[in-house]
DNA sequence: ACCCAGGGTGACG
DNA sequence: CGTCACCATGGG
């Protein structure tokens, strides 16, 4: 994509595919908030603006040393996604899902924050959730000040190791408490996530769930969301329903939906489990 | 009062 | 290995 950058803001053509809304709203991502039509939101420790216009999406405070060092990447920018989209049409409910999902792109987001996230994120509901971080980032996260209004930084390992659980219960992290205190402590003491981004697959997903509250599904969300495993398929109560209703009507679901998955949607399955997420989400009503 | 929410853990067979 | 009760919490 061509951008430009004036007075400390990023700006360029969508082209289609890149839809604030569908990529905050997916439910890959908790922290970004809408105020008549802005995205605000804060990943790295960076706050930004997000807001799209006639096709233009725009940045800000955003220049060109912030783009290139996060936001690029954070954004996935360098990927070809029509050429992805053009891939996962070949199969036909995945063609229907990007009819509805088309804009979406998978963030690349921190991995501790990406970890802490999905702990909570288990057998609860998005709104709770983000309710739950929210609190959590304003009683342990670094604070920002900005126009006059308060943000606060994803809360840093250490700061969440010495948390007592006490504390985390009553923000709500109900039975999660523990999962929180003990994962941050293992990242304190220097669990190195970012190395499993380099392994193999299964080798990373079992790595992950050593830790406290990461079972196979948190796994594949923080392998999909934050480490760059895009054949990732993280299979929640939505995607289970889309996939009994379009591919195992009146069949049992395969124990092994990753298999299935990897099979089916090729590489980059992970995509291909967003736009059927999404396409559930946005038709939770009908059927 | 019941059921559900982007599930995981631990016990038991 | 597979199954299953239980786990806090708030909204429908």
């Amino acid at each position: 994509m061509d951008i430009r950058f004036i007075d400390g803001t990023a700006e360029f053509s969508t082209d289609g595919l890149f839809c604030a809304r569908k990529i905050f709203d997916c439910g890959q991502a908790f922290r970004w908030n809408e105020n008549e039509g802005v995205y605000t939101g804060i990943a790295y420790g960076k706050l930004l603006h997000c807001e799209e216009k006639d096709g233009v999406v725009r940045l800000y405070p955003c220049g060109a040393d912030d783009y290139d060092s996060i936001w690029k990447n954070y954004f996935d920018m360098d990927r070809d996604y029509a050429a992805i989209n053009e891939k996962l049409s070949g199969d036909s409910f995945v063609k229907k899902g990007i009819e509805y999902g088309k804009g979406i792109r998978l963030l690349n987001q921190d991995a501790f924050e990406t970890t802490i996230s999905f702990i909570i994120s288990a057998n609860n509901n998005i709104g709770r959730i983000k309710g739950i971080i929210e609190r959590l980032c304003r009683v342990f996260g670094k604070k920002l000040s900005q126009d006059g209004e308060e943000y606060f930084c994803f809360p840093a390992p250490q700061a969440l190791a010495n948390a007592e659980i006490g504390q985390l219960m009553e923000i709500g992290a109900g039975y999660r408490a523990p999962y929180i205190k003990n994962t941050s402590t293992a990242f304190a003491e220097g669990f190195d996530i970012v190395s499993l981004g380099n392994m193999p697959y299964y080798e990373a997903k079992a790595s992950l769930q050593k830790l406290a509250g990461v079972g196979p599904k948190v796994a594949d969300c923080i392998l999909l969301f934050s480490l760059g495993h895009r054949d990732a398929f993280p299979a929640d109560v939505w995607i289970k329903r889309v996939l009994q209703s379009l591919y195992f009507p009146g069949n049992e679901l395969p124990r092994d939906i990753y298999t299935f998955a990897k099979e089916r949607f090729g590489e980059d399955a992970g995509l291909a489990q967003q736009y059927l997420f999404f396409y559930a989400r946005e038709n939770k009503h009908e059927h």
